[in-house]
DNA sequence: CATTACCTGCAA
DNA sequence: TTGCAGGTAATG
C-alpha cells in the first residue's frame, strides 16, 4: 500500500533512471481507463517528443516533469507499480501502459486492481491539486502549532484526521498506526483535545517514522516495488500495523495488540500504552 | 460526520 | 463462498 515512503522510494528511483530521457511513444494495454478520460491519441500528442526534466512528489502523488505541454501525474493507489525495463522486455504483471523512452527503455505501469492512474495535467492543475493538500511532513511547513490548529475544529477521531490528506500529506493506514503507537495516543482520541505537547510529539514521530521507512525503501507486504523491481524492507520495523487480533504482544508492555475499526479502516494498537483519557 | 464504489487476489 | 485489504472520490 504505497504511502509517502513508498512513493518517495519510487520517486528517487525514477529520478535516477528516467530524467534526461525523451518520450518517443507509448502503448496502452487492455485497460485504457488507466490514463483517465483522455484517449490515447491525445495522450500521445501531449507526451511524444517531450524530454523528462525531473520527478517530484506531493503527498502520495508522483509528477514526472517534462519540457513539453504536460506533466505526468501518477497515483499508485493500492497496487500500482512503475518499473523501468528494456523496450523488448516481457510485459510486467497487469501492465496497462508502457511509455517508450529513447535508448531502448520503457517506463511501465502495472496495477493489479486498476485503482491507480497515470494522467496528464498542466502547471495550473498541479497548483490546484497541491493547494488542497496539507503540509509535507518532511518539510518545515508541518509544525506542531499548525497541526493543533488543523485539529482544533475536528470532532471525529485522531486516526481519521491524520489520514485526511488536507491535514497532513502522505500518511496512510500503515504509518498512522505506527505513529500513534509511538506517541502512545489512542486512535480514537478526539482530535481537538490534543495538547500542544502531544502535537509536538506527533510531528516528531511522523517525521521519524517516515524518514526511517524511506531509509528501508518502504514497506512491502505483497506488491510494492521500486522502479528497479526491488521490494522494500521496512515491514520488519513495524510495531503494530497488521498485528492486532493475532496474539502478538506489544513490544513495550506485552499486552496483546488489539484490532478495531476506525473510520472503516482496520486499526491495530496497544490498549495499555495507548489509552483514552 | 460516516458509508460506499472502485477492483481483484487471497485467506478463512 | 464470503469478506477483507485500503487511497480517494462520491454519496448519504
Amino acid at each position: 500500500m504505497p504511502e509517502l515512503p513508498e512513493v518517495e522510494t519510487v520517486r528517487r528511483g525514477l529520478e535516477a533512471l528516467v530524467v534526461g530521457s525523451t518520450i518517443i511513444g507509448s502503448t496502452l494495454g487492455s485497460f485504457p481507463g488507466i490514463i483517465g478520460d483522455l484517449d490515447h491519441g491525445h495522450f500521445s500528442a501531449l507526451t511524444n517528443g517531450s524530454l523528462i526534466t525531473g520527478v517530484d512528489r506531493r503527498a502520495k502523488y508522483l509528477f514526472i516533469e517534462t519540457n513539453g505541454p504536460a506533466i505526468l501525474q501518477v497515483h499508485l493507489r493500492m497496487t500500482g507499480r512503475l518499473l523501468v525495463t528494456t523496450t523488448d522486455a516481457d510485459p510486467i504483471r497487469f501492465q496497462y501502459l508502457a511509455i517508450h523512452l529513447d535508448g531502448n527503455r520503457d517506463l511501465r505501469y502495472g496495477d493489479q486492481r486498476k485503482f491507480g492512474r497515470v494522467t496528464l495535467i498542466d502547471r495550473d492543475g498541479f497548483t490546484a491539486l497541491s493547494d488542497r493538500l496539507g503540509p509535507e511532513p518532511l518539510s518545515r511547513l508541518m509544525t506542531a502549532r499548525g497541526l493543533q490548529l488543523a485539529l482544533a475544529r475536528r470532532t471525529g477521531k485522531i486516526k481519521s484526521a491524520l489520514l485526511d490528506q488536507a491535514v497532513v500529506a502522505g500518511l496512510g493506514n500503515i504509518y498512522v498506526d505506527e505513529v500513534l503507537f509511538r506517541c502512545r495516543i489512542h486512535p480514537e482520541r478526539v482530535p481537538s483535545t490534543l495538547t500542544i505537547e502531544e502535537c509536538t510529539l506527533l510531528v516528531r514521530e511522523i517525521r521519524r517514522v517516515l524518514k526511517s521507512a524511506i531509509a528501508f525503501q518502504g514497506t512491502t507486504f505483497s506488491t510494492f516495488e521500486n522502479p528497479y523491481g526491488e521490494s522494500g524492507t521496512n515491514a520488519s520495523q513495524l510495531r503494530v500495523y497488521g498485528k492486532g487480533g493475532r496474539d502478538v504482544p506489544c513490544v513495550r508492555c506485552g499486552t496483546m495488540i488489539e484490532r478495531i475499526v476506525v473510520g472503516g479502516r482496520g486499526t491495530s494498537f496497544c490498549p495499555t500504552c495507548q489509552r483514552l483519557p
